[in-house]
DNA sequence: CGAATGTTTGATAGCACTCAAGAAGAGTGG
DNA sequence: CCACTCTTCTTGAGTGCTATCAAACATTCG
């Protein structure tokens, strides 16, 4: 039997791309209707949803490969919202295109499916941590977080990985309140779990951290 | 262009069918390894994660037509589980079997795309409510939640809908205590914003229901 | 060098948690 | 049909984690 939970390839989407583009951190990576879907190349984007008097859920990170706007363009709806952290280069996809759920390899049409399953994979995280974590927690599980989604981007540099987040970002990514958020952070810090600063983060100890996150 | 949005025929699914069972209330819907997949006949599931000490969260809702492990076949590894509510009427699935990932239709392939992408969709309104919402409006978003989806199952019957969730399950949809989560229901419930009684519940007015969720 | 953004700190209030125990309901077997 | 058990629901008291308010400090940037 083949193995389904392999990492596709993903060259085949460099034909389907409509128009690149450079984003300034704090805007929108989805910066018109037309342009649904679109490809981050570099840099680190959110995606946030808001309740109707402005709270900011902050629901995932999205690293160079993956796709703003795909589970909107599948199903329709309001969906979230796709903001660059860092400059972030953005390839447009044309999300009508039918190649675009047709990708070759030994499992056809399975590009999608992976980038999907893995955002629900990535969800469940997020809640577990938004519901059940307290603030400690949490924020030991970010750094944890961010740490391994730099780990797989090949962004690990000299025992450090990019955090480019203020701790608002923070705060609405746990539900939590930005003074809170800063005094657990300074906390955890002091205590040595990890040290931030020129928009990168130190790790002592991978072990130590996930411990510190109830993982 | 074609319409992508469109909830897509599952009537193929049935060829892919290799048991059946029926799964008590409180009993895993995937029984064992080798039926990593199944469809929901009739019945209500949940589906949650658990913390290394036992906190656990809750991810999701599963009504008749959706399927258990479907991000865990795609992906592997470990994933979450799924839990009968009531009595459960389950179809087992080859997840080996091409043809899954080949639906029917003017869009080929395109089922489970739908069912992933409003997996994500779901999960986003889940993530909203556990990190932002406090008690009462997480509350009342969860019993309008149950609405929409036994509405969207047909299962709405004389101004009610189906709700078989003990207040442990409310706790841990939105990371309450059960303490905090009982005194809460039963104040909005005696606020007239619903009432619960022989496992189904009774909304007066949706929009009012909406409001004090802050949808 | 302002202006804007982000970080830090202290004080106070409150929502939600924990502990503890009783009441109510559902299911079981005699 | 009635004990018995188990789960679920309910209630009260006390604690504490987290939010809110307010203001100062630091940093970035034009």
């Amino acid at each position: 039997m083949e193995d389904l939970t392999r990492q596709p390839d993903f060259g085949y989407l460099a034909e389907l791309v409509t128009g690149r583009r450079v984003v300034a951190p704090g805007t929108s990576c989805l910066p018109d209707q037309s342009q649904a879907l679109a490809r981050i190349e570099t840099g680190i984007a959110i995606r946030y949803s808001l309740l109707e008097d402005g709270r900011r859920q902050i629901e995932g990170l999205l690293y160079p490969g993956e796709l703003c706007g795909l589970s909107e363009s599948l199903i329709g709806g309001a969906g979230s919202y796709y903001e660059a952290v860092t400059a972030v280069e953005i390839s447009f996809l044309d999300h009508a295109d039918t190649r675009l759920r047709n990708s070759p390899g030994e499992h056809p049409g399975h590009h999608l499916l992976w980038l999907l399953a893995r955002e629900v994979s990535l969800m469940s995280q997020w809640l577990a941590s938004a519901g059940q974590r307290n603030a400690a927690e949490g924020i030991a599980w970010f750094v944890h977080h961010v740490w391994q989604r730099a780990e797989e981007a090949g962004m690990i540099l000299r025992n450090s990985a990019p955090f480019p987040f203020s701790q608002q970002v923070v705060a609405d990514v746990l539900g939590l309140s930005l003074v809170h958020t800063n005094k657990t952070l300074r906390r955890l810090s002091e205590d040595g779990l990890f040290r931030i600063s020129g928009g990168r983060v130190h790790v002592r100890s991978l072990a130590q951290l996930r411990q510190a996150a109830a993982l």
